[in-house]
DNA sequence: AATATGGTTAGCTGAATTGCTAACTAATGT
DNA sequence: ACATTAGTTAGCAATTCAGCTAACCATATT
């Protein structure tokens, strides 16, 4: 069982939540502090259904938790998940960085053989 | 201008191309060094052009370059993305953590105000 | 009690994503 | 020259995603 599939679910949700626009600026603007649905809602054009469900991708994913009280919902941000995301990114990024001088090596090797690349 | 569109279409497609489980396996076993286009596919269970196309959305997003060699188009990873994508998330959550103890010190204050969580 | 506000549910679109097969080109091996 | 291997192109089907409107419930506010 490789890393990759014990972190699948993780990562996958994960990496797909932030891979939208709307969804980025609702975490950086929670990270500013709390603040209600509508106020989250308010420098978004688009509709509040269309929008909440941006909400409810994040908070299924564990980035984003809310409390309803009376009839508004305020919304903090879960840090936990991002910290897992940011160590498998840390973690590739090491690999990478020390196998960096032997890949471009590498590749360079293969450019030189033929000149057939295409990219 | 937020920072969030100036990054937005680097950060979109990377985040994009890492919400994907096979495309992560990808980048994992290049770390380990370059790989022919079916070597790669071979512990996968698609067809071919399917886990052609997984390929194609990496070189897209620029994650992985390829060059082609006779008939075999060998890969390897670009580090750029990465480091960009680890800045961003590396950024948020130092902001978050400077607040955790405030956003949680509120949460509890506003759970505690009423008993109409529903999570 | 009536109205306004904050959020929610249901259901519809069009576009993008992920999988497939079939058929094909180009390079290599025999 | 012929067969095999490596990769590619084209096109189809099922699913998911991001947007919308309309209608609705529940809680303030007046």
């Amino acid at each position: 069982m490789t890393i990759v599939s014990y972190m699948a679910n993780q990562l996958d949700s994960f990496f797909g939540a932030m891979s939208d626009p709307t969804r980025r600026a609702v975490i950086e603007r929670l990270a500013a502090g709390p603040a209600s649905v509508s106020e989250l809602h308010k420098p978004h054009k688009m509709a509040l259904p269309t929008f909440m469900r941006h909400l409810k991708v994040l908070e299924d994913t564990g980035i984003v938790r809310s409390i309803k009280k009376g009839r508004v919902r305020t919304c903090h941000i879960e840090a936990a998940p991002l910290i897992e995301a940011q160590g498998w990114l840390a973690w590739q990024r090491e690999i990478w960085e020390s196998r960096l001088d032997r890949l471009e090596a590498l590749a360079h090797r293969i450019s030189e053989q033929g000149d057939n690349h295409d990219t």
